[in-house]
RNA sequence: GGCCCCAUCGUCUAAUGGUUAGGACGCUACCCUCUCAAGGUAGUAAUCCGGGUUCGACUCCCGGUGGGGUCACCA
């Protein structure tokens, strides 16, 4: 057999990690089976329909190296991938189960069925539809349905039960009678998502239907549904569905979900592919840190859990500082250029970025290190007193013992090996290196935290140093 | 509430019915050290509860409890 397999969102606007999640391993299963993967756009839904959505899929799936094979733009076998162009396509296969007696027309109204909705739920019973139009005679029900609004359902069995033997999870059952008469058909002529991914899953040839946990109480309606059309069954494999921290689904109230922001707050797409590889799914190894094509070769269905992960960031950017230690500085600089101050020079940044490189997490923290190299920074003179742990005069001659010592530097000794050795002969018994090398870091960083304090000066320059040691100094005199 | 799924350190996870229940993140301490990182070393911490099967249960079975998902002319 083929083995195909597929994502199938709706244009709702964002990339949903969620989403990314299955779209992963719907991949590297086919990938590791020398399957086929495709995007098909499920826009049946028309108030929720976002403008621009499919490019934003389009766009995070190349971003994380997730290629698919068939799909909307690039085409395939089964054209077109995007639901909202195959209408007909859905609606005949409607017609096709109303005349073979699995399916019925219903005229009942919204508000109809909403009031029975409520009756029901308030004596406590199941919310089902009460099977009105399903006792229709055929003829009359062709008759109404020629000038009144209507919907078509399935005809769910009322006794018996539909199960499965679920790749991840194993067998599972439901009874029918708790199944409800599922509408296939809206009156506005669209599918509904049940009608529209069984035909689709039917006629793309889709062999597994890998998907998240959420989609287990719609499954048996989809098997009755293949059965109607006489179909055969695809493979059925139910992921593990991505938790916030309280457990519940994933969702963008409480966390972060859209792979645009990860991107946009300095992640590294091999990052977030390794951590989303590492939900429910654990290396034969044990390896934590491994690239998409490893997790390709080492995939299989049969290793993924069945337990609820928590997408935890703080791992994710553990990974990540990983990821960006083992970029090279060259191709670091051009990931770095959305989050470095706008007009730094590149050769700058190459003098910058070693002492950066194994000190950030993520690409967006650069700045948090480096930003003193190019705006002077805020002194604070109690910081500074803090740090020197002299008095005002005694912490201002120090620094003046500094500037004299940066002067007498000729430019060939300006280096870190040189500043560090002759700042160190600087000290006494009360002037241990390290209060003046903190205080020098405040007055020229305006930080307790920087990057080495030679290497930096090194970069800034003898001018640029002076000046600000001067400036700090003044800063320290005029404070009270 | 009905139905369905799930249950190992705080988190991600490993463990053919036999392990001192392992690894990773985080956290703590120490080393390194001009700060912060990185790196190194050590430490912290778990089989939800109760029955059963078995010589032996994290593992199999049953029952609780807990968490989650789902019950639309949304997907």
């Amino acid at each position: 057999m083929r083995i195909r397999t597929r994502i199938a969102p709706s244009p709702t606007g964002i990339a949903h990690v969620g989403n990314m999640y299955t779209a992963l391993l719907n991949y590297a299963f086919a990938k590791s089976q020398e399957g086929k993967f495709i995007l098909r756009i499920e826009d049946t839904d028309r108030e929720r329909y976002v403008p621009g959505s499919e490019q934003v899929i389009f766009s995070a799936l190349r971003w994380l190296g997730i290629q698919i094979d068939e799909g909307p733009e690039i085409g395939g076998p089964y054209e077109p991938y995007t639901q909202s162009k195959r209408l007909p396509i859905y609606v005949s296969h409607a017609q096709a189960l109303v005349k073979k007696g699995k399916a019925y027309f219903c005229f009942c109204s919204p508000e109809r069925l909403a009031a029975m909705r409520k009756s029901q739920q308030q004596r406590g019973k199941l919310s089902m539809y009460d099977g009105t139009c399903r006792r229709l005679t055929a003829a009359e029900a062709k008759k109404r349905a020629g000038s009144e609004k209507h919907v078509v359902r399935l005809k769910v069995p009322k006794t018996g039960s539909t199960s499965w033997r679920d790749l991840i999870r194993g067998d599972i059952s439901f009874e029918n009678f708790g199944l409800d008469d599922q509408v296939l058909l809206k009156s506005d002529g669209f599918p509904t998502y049940h009608l529209a991914v069984v035909v689709d899953d039917h006629r793309m040839r889709i062999s597994h239907v890998i998907r998240a946990e959420e989609w287990i109480s719609s499954t048996p309606k989809h098997i009755l549904l293949f059965r109607a059309f006489g179909w055969k069954l695809p493979e059925f494999a139910h992921t593990p569905l991505l938790r916030n921290p309280d457990r519940s689904k994933l969702s963008k109230r409480k966390n972060p979900v859209s792979v645009v922001w990860y991107r946009e707050h300095g992640f590294l797409p091999q990052a977030l592919v390794n951590y989303l590889c590492l939900m429910g799914w654990s290396h034969p190894e044990g390896k934590e840190k491994f690239s998409l094509k490893e997790f390709i070769d080492n995939f299989s269905l049969e290793r993924i859990q069945t337990t609820q992960p928590i997408f935890d960031v703080e791992k994710l950017r553990w990974l990540n500082g990983l990821y960006i230690r083992e970029t090279k500085d060259q191709k670091l600089i051009g990931l770095l250029r959305p989050f470095v101050p706008k007009g730094a020079k590149a050769s700058m940044l190459r003098r910058i970025l070693p002492l950066i490189h194994d000190r950030i997490h993520t690409l967006e923290e650069f700045n948090d290190y480096a930003e003193f190299f190019f705006t002077k920074p805020q002194v604070d003179a109690k910081l500074l007193l803090k740090q020197s742990k002299h008095s005002q005069l005694e912490t201002l001659r120090k620094l003046k013992e500094f500037m004299a010592l940066l002067n007498t530097l000729q430019t060939g000794e300006f280096t870190a090996f040189k500043l560090e050795k002759r700042s160190r002969e600087l000290a006494e018994d009360e002037w241990t290196p390290k209060k003046l090398f903190m205080t020098v870091r405040v007055a020229i960083t305006g930080s307790t935290v920087s990057p080495p304090l030679f290497d930096s000066i090194h970069i800034l320059g003898k001018t640029e140093t002076i000046d600000r040691v001067k400036h700090a100094a003044t800063i320290l005199k005029t404070s009270s």
